[in-house]
DNA sequence: AGCGGGATTTTCT
DNA sequence: GAAAATCCCGCTT
């Protein structure tokens, strides 16, 4: 039996300290989205962790308008466009002044899975099993850049957290720099995983 | 199963 | 002007 629970009461202490601790402590943790009338629960399954004094964060150059909401307080979205067509969203870390975000790599589905397959026109693991695919199933896109966690449509709910011995550290995916960062984290075995 | 290229536009130099 | 925290398709093994 499962035990979900508002993150509400949690923030910020959840979202705050190292930032790699945050990105494990947040797998596991359950995204609720309210999209055309239907609410979807999904679990956090692949995440990767961004703060101001690596290369690869988008905060390494210092706060501009884009990382602007990434240098605010925890528990809001972050959400970028790359690559000319795909959004890709985090959750913001640590505390108000300081440029560090968690991003969602891969989401499983707890239910409605039918209903993210018609969004997506794909099936399976397909859905959710990347930053931009798990965007383009939510609807999550510059709209919901800042958008505070805490409230509908888009909400952090908190779980038992997910054992060390099930928690597969590596680096990260796509960047060019500080590639040899211990900074991707993800469930052991789990489907939803973009990339083993 | 794995590689390579193209799509497409924001962002900061 | 170049690179980008990606994805999808087609081709080759």
């Amino acid at each position: 039996m499962m035990t979900v629970v508002s993150a509400k009461a949690l923030f910020p202490t959840f979202l705050e300290g190292d930032v790699d601790t945050v990105a494990k402590r947040l797998l596991g943790c359950i995204i609720e989205r309210t999209i055309d009338g239907v609410t979807v629960r999904l679990r956090i399954v692949e995440t990767e962790s961004y703060e101001e004094n690596d290369a690869a964060s988008h905060s390494y150059k210092g706060r501009t308008p884009r990382t602007d909401v990434m240098f605010g307080p925890s528990g809001h979205l972050y959400v970028y466009f790359t690559y000319g067509m795909h959004y890709c969203c985090n959750i913001v870390t640590g505390s108000d002044g300081v440029g560090q975000a968690v991003l969602l790599r891969a989401l499983e589905p707890l239910d409605s899975q039918g209903f993210l397959e018609a969004r997506r026109h794909k099936i399976g693991v397909e859905v959710t099993n990347g930053p931009a695919k798990l965007c383009s199933a939510l609807g999550i896109d510059r709209h919901h850049n800042g958008h505070n966690l805490r409230n509908p449509p888009l909400r952090l709910l908190a779980t038992q957290p997910v054992p060390p011995e099930e928690i597969v550290v590596t680096t990260r995916i796509g960047i060019s720099t500080n590639q040899d960062a211990l900074r991707r984290f993800y469930i052991k075995d789990n489907p939803y995983v973009s990339k083993k």
